[in-house]
DNA sequence: AATATATATGCCAATTATGGCATATGGCTA
DNA sequence: TAGCCATATGCCATAATTGGCATATATATT
């Protein structure tokens, strides 16, 4: 079944729909971490972090790169940072 | 209870992510509505669009003014149009 | 080959969202 | 006051999300 254009748009913001996953973006957003990097900064388990990486990729919010065991990931769009500042202004 | 900064950014994410929603914002890009005409543009209920319109306000990504019968919505920050519009970058 | 390390996936119970239908509110007009 | 009209709210069954725990995969090292 085809997804039209608004429903792959309520997909983006259902993968920023969460805590943990905006708290990965804000990391991000100062550069490519690997996942055991974001794992030592967040407080959530290993195997729940690598499901919100998931879902962020899935969507095409991050892109990864492998690099032996480690997997790295990068922000896949420059627009998060300008709409995040504006959404603190909400909050 | 009182909710942490993510736990507030998250709220505005999930209010955002709906098909439905996203539309509504999409109309209000062009300026303020009132329901009736969001009940025209948009093939929903009327008490579904109210309720939409509810959740919208609820994080402050929309106000409300009343005139008589009518009640008028128009964005409340300026930031939704690049971001979107960056987002369709990525669809 | 065996082991360790980094990352990903499967399962599942509890919580939360969705959207329809009925109904309530509240301001106008006659 | 009565009735109409625009908007909001309540209830509810179905569906989706959440996050923990166990486990799988895949690459590196010895």
């Amino acid at each position: 079944m085809d997804k039209n254009f608004y429903d792959k748009k309520t997909e983006i913001f259902k993968a920023l729909a969460n805590p943990m996953r905006l708290q990965i973006i804000d990391l991000l957003l100062n550069g490519e971490k690997c996942v055991c990097e974001i794992v030592k900064e967040l407080n959530y388990e290993q195997s729940h972090i690598s499901k919100g990486l998931v879902k962020l990729k899935s969507v095409h919010l991050i892109k990864d790169r492998k690099d032996g065991l480690n997997v790295y990931y990068s922000l896949n769009c420059d627009c998060m940072k300008d709409f995040f500042n504006c959404l603190n202004g909400i909050i």
